[in-house]
DNA sequence: CATGAATGAGTGTTCATTCAT
DNA sequence: GATGAATGAACACTCATTCAT
């Protein structure tokens, strides 16, 4: 019962360390699939291959748990929402970020099921961040694309409506996925069809908003069929 | 919950109706916030102002009162599902669809994000609707499409994503409701907004995709800015 | 709703006594099946082939339905504890009691487990009857018996312990009819088999206990071995 | 119930054994009065002396819990369903499985009780036990006694009404204890009535039956009378 | 450090009964 | 006279959590 081989792994925390990893993966699955209410403890841990009084000595309690794992969401969300300037090239920046945002969507589909189950659910734990790092990241990057606008580099819409049909079409992959599969009639989405689907919604939204490299010296034209690769 | 007056509303079937009406909207409301299991009875029957024995008497069970739910919401989705041919205007077709989903949005955003918390957890009352009638109305708009392709009435883009696209942008503003809220910092969005936001969806899709009117005799050139009205 | 074709059966009551039949029936045998708590109305009800409501209307309650089939089961017990006189042959008596409480156990199986219910349950609403009106009874019936032994008309076994014997004996083909048929592989038991059991039980009892006729001038002794005709 | 000593018990499993004893027991009494539906866990719970959940977390569900009593008195059935051969002593033989069966009604009322509900509900639980092994057994025995009375040591009867008559005019003293009570005037059965009612019961099988000893050399005649003790 | 034991609160559902017509 | 509508109480069972070791 107590008897655990400590040979092989006697390093302190592997074995706490790995546990965490399957309870927190587990658990980013059930909750994404049955939102904060209806995932049960019991359910997670059974999928950790661990009893449920673990998953609670780990995490200390539902809600921690929960909370943890947007965290960690919000984190790696974090880590594409780098800063632009409006000197950049915006077809550089549009595609850049098209792609980084299915790249994300496809590496953490259930995380960012989870997301999407928080905010359906009226974001009760994410209030806060919300209204507050996000709006403030969102109102920068409207900054720059309207500067963008007016200099010419692209049509003049509304910066927050374009940040939004990027987020809503790339997340939709991760999201509705069960969706995407049901229709095509496919079994998952390979590399491939990732591709293709980056390079459609970026050709779209940059030819639909009109958006331009400046006109810099050493960029020749043709380079923008090349921005998505 | 107030003092019904017992006058008008004794013809057969009136309290029925509003009970079961009560019930659907407060289940709608309550199942698109937790999922289906995630939801309860009990504050169902809270939030219709009824008892909730009285939920199970109208609806048999829970499943039922889920599965008439979806089957509704599936209704208001066939009404805007109209066929099409390939002899249509494309930027009517698309307009009038783009627009018609962003209505559906807004005049029932919980039946929406019920809609969308199902596919999140997988589908598991919808796969065959998703397999068998979505899927065959996919196909039908996708061969239209790419006659339109052919016929050099718009870019040669894969129709399956560009579906994708227009719900997924859509349907975000009903899903999504709370993020949108919280970033832009209003309480609702009005009519004008949502109005901007037709207008700019439907802008980038038609001149990201190329979409053309057919080269009728009468019909402008200028009518294409016209066509999201 | 309310139309009934009133040509047929408008003699008053008819309707209703049929009603009721179906209820009594139904009600003795999902009774007898489950118990008084295990019961439930509903299932009476469909069983009958009536509304659930139309039970209650017939019957006042669910306890008021149990206890008018205790009585109704009562009843025909009663019809057959004729009273017996020391004069009468006790091969005759106990041949007729034996047959008759197997008769009873074959017309009204369902009555008869019923019955046995209420005593595994502790009888809590048939306490009285048994300390009284069956306890009497058996107290006649036993003096009779004590009677007769002492006249050398059988051996001096316990009464008490011989009519227990008796009821046992006969009723196990009502309240154990599904094992009876589990172990002997039949479908059913016909009248053969019935006809059979009874001779079997009265000849064991009769000679178990060394049941005589009395002496009488006119009564043969190869007499004994037709009694059980 | 009152304060138990935390001192002797420490031993692991000990609590565990005597929650589930007490569990058993009670269940067994309540199952026994009100069959599986109408028996309930709060009730069970309460006549433990432990919370209802405590109930499911020691048993699983209240089916588990029922199929072990059913269980774990088919075994005590087991127990004395003995084996016989035909040079055994019919005399003896028959005594003893009297004398068995008398004693398990005794020791175990509520559980001999249990067994009875089960069978009148129709033995939803016990089909295949009464088909199978039950089945077995008595033909196992009918062959025995079979040849007995081809070797003219019992009258020809029925050897499968015979095991009928010995099961239910034992059974009786359990199932309808409340009955025999009540007509007796008694508050319970001592030990000395048992003895009564077991040696009754011999008599008039082994007389009724016709049934003997094997002429064995050293067997004298009037140890017959001496066969029930 | 990790995990079985235990349980009050809450789940969806069934129930007998009352009410209104 | 007969039956749908309605509901509080009880049902078996699951839950997140605390405790003990």
């Amino acid at each position: 019962m107590a008897k655990a081989d400590s040979t092989s792994e006697h390093e302190a925390g592997t074995i706490r360390r790995r546990n965490e990893q399957a309870i927190l993966q587990a658990a980013e699955d059930v909750f994404s699939r049955h939102g904060y209410r209806g995932a049960s403890l019991q359910e997670i841990a059974r999928q950790a291959g661990l009893p449920k009084s673990n998953v609670l000595y780990y995490m200390g309690s539902k809600r921690k748990l929960y909370v943890r794992l947007l965290e960690r969401m919000m984190a790696r969300w974090n880590a594409i929402l780098d800063s632009i300037s409006p000197d950049d090239d915006p077809v550089e920046v549009i595609s850049a970020f098209i792609r980084a945002k299915i790249r994300l969507s496809r590496s953490h589909p259930a995380g960012s099921r989870l997301f999407a189950s928080e905010i359906l659910g009226g974001a009760p734990f994410l209030q806060e961040y919300l209204q507050g790092e996000l709006r403030g990241w969102v109102e920068n990057r409207a900054a720059v694309f309207r500067q963008w606008a007016e200099r010419g580099l692209m049509d003049p819409v509304d910066p927050v409506w374009l940040i939004f049909l990027i987020w809503s079409s790339t997340q939709h992959y991760a999201d509705f996925e069960t969706q995407v599969l049901g229709i095509t009639g496919r079994k998952a989405l390979d590399d491939e069809d990732l591709e293709d689907i980056t390079r459609f919604l970026i050709q779209v939204v940059i030819k639909g908003c009109g958006i331009q490299r400046p006109a810099a010296v050493d960029t020749p034209p043709e380079a923008i069929q090349a921005a998505d690769r």
